[in-house]
DNA sequence: TCTGGGGTCCTAGGACCC
DNA sequence: TCTGGGGTCCTAGGACCC
């Protein structure tokens, strides 16, 4: 019978002494229904009432002579939106995010709905940040509204208070909490475990105003009852085929046999839900990324048609080139892998790409590039979405010099492609 | 009343090179 | 001429997340 590890590890290297792994303190912070919250801030007239959050700029209130403003509701809405964020309040007539407007107009007719101001929650955004930074400044970036937050190496982490062992991990939790608050006058809910996992699971567990510190003996009783597509990663596909496997709880999976697992969801997959059903999840919290694309896409109001709306499509095509060239020149990126996506009116989606010999931000090259990839691609149905991406970035101070071209480097560029656009 | 816009990561096949 | 295996890059699609 072999050795345990450690014991192994000590006889062969008696130099390095085995140390258990430090704990870790790991945060999940989630702003309260983020974008309803920061309008409810302008407009604390509509508390109270169910608001959501989405559509274009057609529906801006209106302040009107009286000093009173004039709103739109769900019932007046005509087209494709959808809601990006609904207060509890909307939340209780079955309304959430990524519901269609038309949908959500037939369960809450009087529902408010207010447009989309990112600059807005962006500006909120940082300010949340900020303030979470002067308490705890191990900060990963989930998005607009959500972080995690490594606590392990804050003062007094690990102190009890009383005869709460958890006491000061309570104690920095509220600090975050408080700080947020005073910075931007909104509610966070925030999760503190062992890990990103467990973290994330538990930022949803007391929502709204929320701070659950769950440690790996909770496990069982707290984690284990929840449905099994509560795991971030468990998304509708994964959770519809672990329920035809009988599969519904967390402890559910926890019970099942890994190898049974990765025999229905492959190796990587099987293994990683067993390791998430026990709580396991060694990923680190990651201060800096660089992104790797940036895209445009646009859905229209009503479906257009390739040769049909020829002009309006091709005007459409050349804009959404020009925004994300402004977007790489404005973050300071070059790309180099341009991006075409097409939805047909029947929601299937198409993608082509093309990688170019140079890195480029420039929007006539885009154009260019996309007007090659919409070549490739059938166009009889009609067309519902367009997008354009550029992937494989690199920032404009480091671009490497070009690799030589394993193949023969077209010396004359076909110019076919956009002196006969299709659109 | 169907289903936005911005991303990341993974898989898988084929080309191509050594 | 046939037969390899490994590695990287490119492309397409899909799952998932905020």
């Amino acid at each position: 019978m072999a050795a345990p590890l450690a014991a192994r590890r000590s006889t062969s290297c008696p130099t390095v002494r085995p140390r258990p792994p430090m704990p870790r303190y790991i945060a999940h912070l989630d702003m309260d229904a983020f974008y309803a919250s920061v309008e409810l801030l302008r407009y604390p007239e509509l508390r109270g009432r169910p608001v959501v959050i989405g559509g274009g700029r057609r529906h801006q209130p209106v302040l009107r002579e009286d000093g009173q403003r004039d709103v739109a509701v769900l019932r007046d809405y005509a087209g494709r939106g959808v809601i990006t964020t609904a207060t509890y309040e909307a939340r209780a007539y079955g309304l959430h995010s990524g519901m269609g407007l038309m949908k959500a107009a037939a369960l809450a007719p009087d529902a408010v709905l207010l447009p989309t101001d990112f600059d807005e929650y962006r500006r909120y955004s940082r300010l949340f940040k900020a303030a979470v930074a002067e308490v705890a400044p191990q900060i990963e970036d989930r998005g607009i509204d959500e972080i995690y937050i490594d606590l392990s190496e804050v003062p007094g982490i690990d102190e009890p208070v009383g005869h709460d062992a958890m006491g000061g991990v309570r104690a920095v939790a509220q600090a975050i909490k408080n700080n947020v608050q005073r910075a931007t006058g909104l509610s966070c809910s925030i999760g503190v475990t062992p890990n990103k996992l467990l973290s994330k699971l538990c930022s949803d567990l007391d929502k709204p105003d929320g701070l659950t510190v769950v440690t790996l003996a909770d496990l069982p009783h707290r984690i284990w009852p929840l449905p099994a597509k509560r795991i971030n990663g468990i998304g509708p596909k994964a959770s519809a085929k672990l329920e035809a496997l009988g599969i519904r709880s967390i402890g559910d999976l926890a019970a099942a046999d890994p190898q049974w697992l990765v025999g229905h969801f492959g190796i990587s997959y099987g293994t990683w839900l067993h390791h998430a059903a026990h709580g396991r999840d060694e990923r680190a919290v990651v201060t800096y990324s660089e992104p790797k694309s940036l895209s445009r896409e646009t859905t229209f109001e009503r479906d257009l048609h390739a040769r049909l709306d020829r002009e309006q499509l091709s005007r459409i095509f050349t804009r959404l080139c020009e925004q994300v060239a402004d977007d790489l020149v404005r973050k300071g990126y070059l790309g180099k892998t341009i991006g075409l996506k097409l939805r047909y009116d029947n929601f299937k989606t198409v993608t082509r790409d093309l990688t170019l010999p140079e890195y480029t931000c420039d929007a006539a090259l885009i154009r260019q590039a996309a007007g090659q990839c919409l070549k490739r691609v059938p166009l009889e149905r009609r067309l519902r979405l367009l997008g354009v991406r550029v992937g494989t970035l690199c920032r404009r101070d480091a671009v490497p010099s070009p690799r030589p071209r394993r193949t023969a480097a077209p010396t004359e560029e076909p110019p076919a492609a956009y002196t006969l656009p299709l659109f």
